[in-house]
RNA sequence: GCCCACGUAGCUCAGUGGUAGAGCACGUCCUUGGUAAGGACGGGGUCACCAGUUCAAGUCUGGUCGUGGGCUCCA
């Protein structure tokens, strides 16, 4: 190994450096001004600290403060001020870790004797701007094991010793040091506490000690930091922009659902949601004609001992509505469904099946309820009654590659429809509450890998140890606004519930043989779809889905009898149109249009009703012009019957 | 289920122990106005619910329910 490196800078040119070298020395044999403002390195794509010694020849990025990638060292070093902030106020309170989210949040957990109050922030705030204003430098030692450990114990520091088992031997150790402060961490950090412009702390919660709810519950206290005062605010109007697309509150302003505490977690869908949600069930009904799905209906409460035989009862009972009969509430015999499945295994053993009849592939919008714990649910992305556009496709083993390759079809079909881009795809294996042989579980994941990887264009992650207690699956999650990722389409493979139900089928040798099951959706919960969709269109909906497609905005009284004409006109062509018969002037009428999100607002006066023409003014945009109301019809049902998403 | 915060008119919110308020929305009337808010008047509240403290509670205390943010869970 030589004794000098070559470092390669962004505008391609190279230095060379003894090796050891750290990225704070090489900044500073750029500039004395460079020196001062690095907060990182990135050495090929990993973003070092720049305490680090350069071993190796590569490419290498000085991160300063006013690059992208500063805001996670710079709150990085925040996490640990506060960490130094509380134990400054509370002596002897002790520190577990700190974290940091996708959003531009950290987090630091502790043991304090009591919840962290509104007025706690402030103090601690203060504390924190005196550390920062202190200027203390961050050190970083590399040190062996047993060092930290001792250092944990002296200091005091039970939950840092308990954390220090579970890293693994062998891997490095580092420690940061500013001030007294002292934290096992893997960095990197800002040169000193100065680099942090601004701090800000957001909300406390209880957290689990390492995330087990059969451990002690600590304190954590969520913050966020930026190089500036200026980018703090920025992010708080960009917080507010998002609030703006929460889709409860679209939800309301759009009169599209709401919720009442007699029914907690359970949406009612007024008028115009119910036109949304229809819309999304019908494009599924049209869909199913195409890829050969035949939809039923099936009922909501069943005996118990239909679930003792899916295994529910076993192991999701906990989960479940129970809907007895006024004399039987001690037996708990009538439970609600929360899941179609078994019920199409009833159907489907409910008469026999040649292997030519397969694959069977059967639909249902059947409505599911589940007791989801007090805590969870949230909006219409997790509620207690939804309906899925749930599937079953039964099938012979050698069939299953092919029908998860048209579901991928399927399901990428349906989601460009909406402009759905940012999906991530999830392969669950299998979980420690399972059913069925592990060696059937194996095969199944294999047969699911198999599939993903022959697919061109998509990358997946394995979830270990998350698939259903019936069988591996493959997920598709979506963020929503906020960026908290939601599951929807979901494709499940199960070996389990064919067997316990005693499905058969007649192969071609006259053989009985047992099919197997897949479990599919692709909207997901269709509740969930709707809000997560709500959201993505910032309650701007395609024409298709728009609950009111169309809105006639007469000038004046004059005009009225025109503008019933051109209403009807609308009507007559399916498109769902109203009319402003209100008083007001043409200025309020647009503007509760706008406010409403019509796609299309035609508005008509003296010179329209002459014509026989309408001015056209589109979503979010500037008036048109005036056109012949056929022209303009045509437009609009071509929009709408090709599921545009233009206007 | 656990931790924290919140709950006042349909909505957004003010009101910190002494006679319940504003804007928007809603109703009536006037206004017939050409591309994002015309005007006047009016109706509307068991201050989430139940207890308690107090001469007096929207306001203080406890509990319940609901909502929000986290934790755990999420077939």
């Amino acid at each position: 190994m030589s004794s000098t490196i070559s470092v390669t800078l962004p505008d391609g040119s190279r230095r060379e450096y003894p090796q050891g070298t750290t990225v704070l020395e090489v900044a500073e044999s750029i500039g004395k001004r460079l020196a001062r403002d690095t907060v990182a390195g990135v050495v090929g794509d990993c973003l070092v600290d720049l305490r680090t010694p350069l071993v190796a020849d590569a490419p290498l990025r000085i991160v300063t403060a006013r690059d992208p990638e500063a805001g996670e060292v710079i709150r990085h070093s925040a996490e640990h001020v506060m960490a130094d902030a509380v134990q400054r106020l509370w002596p002897g309170t002790l520190i577990d870790a700190g974290r940091q989210d996708h959003s531009e949040k950290y987090q630091y957990d502790f043991r304090f004797p009591r919840p962290f109050k509104p007025e706690d922030f402030e103090k601690i705030e203060e504390e924190m701007a005196r550390i920062i204003k202190e200027d203390l430098e961050f050190e970083r030692d590399e040190v062996d094991r047993e060092q930290v450990r001792q250092l944990m114990i002296d200091r005091g520091e039970e939950l840092k010793v308990e954390r220090l088992e579970a890293i693994p031997e062998g891997e490095a150790i580092t420690l940061y040091r500013h001030g007294s402060f002292v934290d096992l961490c893997r960095g990197p950090h800002v040169q000193s506490t100065r680099q942090i412009g601004a701090v800000r702390l957001l909300e406390a919660s209880g957290a689990y000690f390492k995330g087990d709810e059969s451990n002690e519950m600590l304190q954590r206290i969520y913050g966020t930091a930026f190089a500036s005062k200026k980018e703090m605010a920025e992010y708080f109007a960009r917080l507010e922009e998002l609030r703006k697309r929460d889709h409860r509150r679209l939800g309301r302003e759009l009169d599209l659902f709401s919720f009442h505490p007699e029914a907690p977690a359970s949406p009612f869908f007024h008028p115009r949601g119910t036109i949304v949600y229809n819309g999304l069930l019908d494009l599924m009904r049209e869909k199913y004609l195409e890829y050969g799905y035949h939809e039923i209906i099936t009922p909501q409460v069943f005996d118990v001992e239909l679930w003792k035989r899916s295994g529910h009862y076993e192991n999701y009972r906990d989960d479940m509505f129970f809907a007895d009969a006024f004399d039987d509430v001690q037996d708990r015999n009538n439970s609600i469904k929360p899941m179609n499945c078994p019920a199409h295994c009833l159907l489907f053993g409910g008469r026999s099946h040649s292997y030519r009849d397969l694959p069977i592939r059967i639909a249902d919008f059947g409505r599911l309820h589940r007791y989801e714990r007090s805590g969870v649910v949230t909006g219409l992305t997790r509620v207690r009654t939804f309906s899925q556009d749930d599937g079953h496709i039964f099938c012979t083993p050698d069939q299953i590659g092919s029908e998860i390759e048209k579901l991928f079809d399927f399901i990428f079909e349906i989601y460009e429809l909406f402009g759905f881009d940012d999906i991530k795809v999830f392969l669950s294996t299998r979980p420690e509450k399972a059913m069925g042989d592990p060696k059937v579980w194996e095969h199944a994941e294999k047969v699911l890998a198999d599939c993903l990887e022959e697919r061109d264009g998509v990358d997946f992650t394995i979830n270990a140890g998350d698939g259903a207690f019936y069988g591996p699956k493959i997920d598709f999650d979506v963020h929503d606004a906020l960026g908290r990722a939601w599951q929807l389409a979901t494709i499940q493979l199960d070996f389990q519930m064919p067997d316990r139900f005693d499905l058969k089928y007649i192969d071609s040798d006259g053989a009985e043989q047992q099919p197997v099951m897949i479990h599919r959706a692709i909207l997901g919960s269709v509740e969930r779809f709707f809000g997560v969709m709500l959201e993505h269109f910032g309650g701007d909906l395609p024409p298709w889905l728009a609950p009111e497609q169309l809105r006639v905005l007469p000038i004046t009284d004059a005009v009225m009898e025109y503008a019933e004409q051109v209403t009807a006109a609308a009507r007559a062509r399916g498109v769902r149109a109203e009319l402003d018969r209100r008083s007001e002037k043409l200025g309020y009428k647009i503007r509760e249009g706008e406010a409403m999100k019509v796609p299309y607002l035609l508005v008509i006066g003296g010179r329209e009703a002459e014509n026989g023409t309408v001015s056209l003014r589109l979503r979010h945009r500037r008036d048109e012009g005036v056109q012949s109301l056929d022209s303009v019809l045509d437009r609009v049902v071509e929009k709408i019957e090709n599921r545009s998403l233009e206007l």
